[in-house]
DNA sequence: ACAAAAGTGTTGTTTTTACACCCATGC
DNA sequence: GCATGGGTGTAAAAACAACACTTTTGT
């Protein structure tokens, strides 16, 4: 086989931010380092691309092996590559958000790997920059959330508006006016109400609504603006 | 030196999708190619990432040593990774895009490197996957474009509002009512009116204006709407 | 005087916000 | 019957879009 001559070769990762929500709080799934350096300090979940693979299968891939879940929603959002950020060797880390429902988290490979989900704002030190990772990935889930309806994926099939709600307020770290946000969500024309209420969370309950599909599918593009005043964000 | 071991390491390149704009037209800086294959068809600017560099040091680089300039502005915006997208060897490639006042473009470089401007709307065939890259980078300058000031770097120091609205029509390939684009422009706050006029496109004239440059810092990351119904473009 | 482009004013419409109030239910 | 969220109504404010009209100046 031809190649370019004279080149160096470069170690290239891939490391997934799993968001996940468990109707009150977002979460971040975390692995304890099996190896030197850092060994046992927390990290990411990441794995290195494999000559047949794509970064976007590479991503997958790593999610499934530490999962178990597949057909997961997951934005590639940036490439880390500072020379020195891993100190064994020169490596590049495509990094990844990925948003999953917290409930088809199966909990036995989470104790085979020493998986854990901690509290968004109460993370364990992070190896190398991951720190970092999480912190731009934050910027970047807001960024997008803003504008379009990527949250649902966070949710179970079913759910009420009231959780909506809350998982706004957790990726903005703000409140919003229920009133208007309930409104504003009816208005998208994106979810369907169920017959059933939920109600755990009040005693009048809250009705469940799913996704209309065909309609997620066509706004998906669009512009929401479920959050107010989103320059306060940026 | 410490070492992963049972890892294959790959080559990574960046790529430069360098726009600039010269008054009327949106285009593109591309490069003949020099060696094979694809030898003489067009290409963006490219090259290796060197052992002691970053991602973002070697897209400078290469900005630099194929225009001579310098502190240009460029966003990261996407990894192109297909096993296959480079014949000769596996590459993965660290897309940039770069936003260049043309008239800053130093013209004897263009020669020594056979590097031409091209029309936005009229590209030659171009190398690999480099379309596929144009493309996205489009995409992503339209996205960042309609919510933050970042067109104002393809502008001279100087610039009217007319010119203005010209590049965003280019870029968002409308056209936009002249009477409300200039107000909301002024609305912003960041432009600072000079006291000459650009007498080359109309009898009357229109007012230079500039940057101003503290408040331009202070709301980048905010949402800006120059552009009217958003939602269309996506 | 006229043409051609710059840019200001005006107005009706839509979107957004803020907040009052009613609703359903478990205790 | 009352406390607790859930959800609807309404009205003021702000943002937006559409378009008429004035301004400037080269020919």
């Amino acid at each position: 086989m031809q190649r370019y001559t004279g080149q160096k070769r470069i170690l290239v990762a891939v490391d997934c931010i799993i968001f996940g929500f468990d109707g009150w709080n977002l979460k971040l799934l975390l692995v304890q380092r099996a190896i030197e350096p850092e060994k046992d300090k927390f990290s990411l979940m990441g794995g290195f691309i494999q000559p047949s693979e794509s970064p976007d299968d590479a991503a997958n891939r790593v999610l499934e092996y530490r999962t178990g879940l597949k057909n997961v929603y997951m934005d590639q959002f940036h490439v880390f590559g500072k020379p020195e950020r891993d100190p064994v060797e020169r490596t590049l880390s495509i990094a990844y958000y990925a948003l999953i429902d917290i409930h088809q988290y199966e909990k036995q490979i989470n104790d085979e790997f020493h998986a854990e989900w901690f509290l968004l704002n109460d993370l364990p030190e992070l190896i190398f920059d991951h720190a970092e990772m999480v912190k731009l990935a934050k910027k970047q889930l807001m960024y997008k959330a803003a504008l379009h309806p990527i949250l649902f994926q966070l949710l179970p099939e079913k759910f009420t508006i009231p959780q909506l709600q809350s998982l706004y307020e957790g990726v903005f770290q703000t409140q919003f006016d229920d009133r208007n946000f309930s409104r504003k969500l009816l208005s998208t024309g994106l979810l369907v109400k169920q017959p059933e209420k939920d109600k755990q969370s009040s005693k009048k309950g809250a009705f469940y609504y799913k996704l209309d599909q065909s309609q997620y599918k066509e706004n998906f593009e669009s512009f929401l603006n479920l959050v107010p005043n989103p320059d306060k964000f940026f």
